[in-house]
DNA sequence: CTCAGTTGTCTAGCGGTGCTAGGCTCGGGT
DNA sequence: ACCCGAGCCTAGCACCGCTAGACAACTGAG
């Protein structure tokens, strides 16, 4: 049976290779450069390996996402819970989440531009993405006010930071005055 | 000179014709369906007509864009002058953005998804981007708040506007609290 | 009225994409 | 020792954006 084991165990590897290169693709060239030809002569196999793994080029997408939602969350947490009072926890949530965006963008993409066939905010969401929605709502849940749904606190205040992330990455905002927006935001937004 | 005037006018309506025919082609069945060769059968002409149009497909987005800035300014200021009052107008204008959004989908992946090679917040942007984002001033800069930057507070409003109509459309949050989600971001980003 | 030249359009094709059918090789179980 | 199946690769499909080059039609000069 340890025969079957060790393949088991390689082809788990391989997987997380398929993910990490396409990963790594992505980052230093953009997911249009991620093609299969391509990842497939990154992890020198051939293409139709790839798809001994998954379904195709948009389920690669979808396990980049839950990567990086994993990881987000992660983040989320460390800076959450490195702050003091209700607020600081705030602040420092919107600063982590951009940053995140900023340095991760093909990973941002894969969670929240392109199609990695996920399915979002019902019952069979894959629990990374669970996860990540819960570090959200953690820190924000303490500022929406009495009588304001957390959850749908949660969500405004994600949208918002969700806008911001993307154009200021997409040029539609100079990216100059990103740490006063973020300051502003905050402000407004959150009660104490 | 009559007949060239003529071939003028022609050619303008036949690039009109590109423009709306992408655009309906898109709504229809999406920008992924909007192919060079598709997109020439529906025009009855063969592809490199296109390209005597066009740079490439990217300018074709990048027109559908600028189209609906133009008509997303338009409406804005069509809901704001009709309300009374700051914050009634900034509440009209919120629906107007998500509703022009939800109804014109991919006309709003034009303007803020796709590459269409068009370039925002800087000096040489096209005047109906420019417009857009006036329309946007006009009605946020009455409620910015004193020592707050007008367009500071813009960028933030709209950024906000863009999450919510982009997450929600990507099934990212729950349509059912769409309106829960305008009241609360305007009740607390708005002063007055 | 003829004819050269320009303008406009088309056919055909290049190099790429995601994805898959079918054959080959090699290791494991009997 | 042999057979068989898993695993992998080669080759190819249909499609993509884009373009070179041939061809037709119209313009304007003689």
């Amino acid at each position: 049976m340890s025969v079957q084991e060790r393949k088991e165990r390689e082809r788990a590897a391989r997987e997380r290779l398929i993910v990490a290169t396409a990963r790594e693709l992505a980052e230093q060239q953009g997911w249009d450069a991620v093609t299969t030809r391509r990842l497939a002569e990154r992890i020198e196999y051939s293409q139709p390996v790839l798809y001994s793994h998954f379904r195709g080029k948009r389920e690669i997408i979808g396990a980049v996402a839950l990567e990086g939602a994993a990881e987000m969350a992660a983040a989320l947490r460390a800076a959450t819970s490195a702050a003091n009072g209700p607020r600081a926890r705030v602040t420092a949530l919107a600063r982590t989440y951009l940053d995140f965006a900023e340095r991760n963008p093909a990973v941002y993409d894969a969670m929240f531009q392109l199609d990695g066939g996920l399915a979002f905010a019902v019952d069979d969401t894959p629990e990374p993405l669970k996860d990540g929605f819960a570090a959200l709502l953690e820190s924000l849940g303490e500022v929406a006010g009495d009588g304001v749904h957390p959850g749908l606190f949660t969500e405004v205040f994600w949208a918002a930071l969700h806008g911001l992330a993307t154009l200021t990455r997409a040029g539609r905002l100079p990216p100059a005055e990103a740490e006063r927006r973020v300051e502003l935001l905050v402000d407004r937004l959150t009660l104490v």
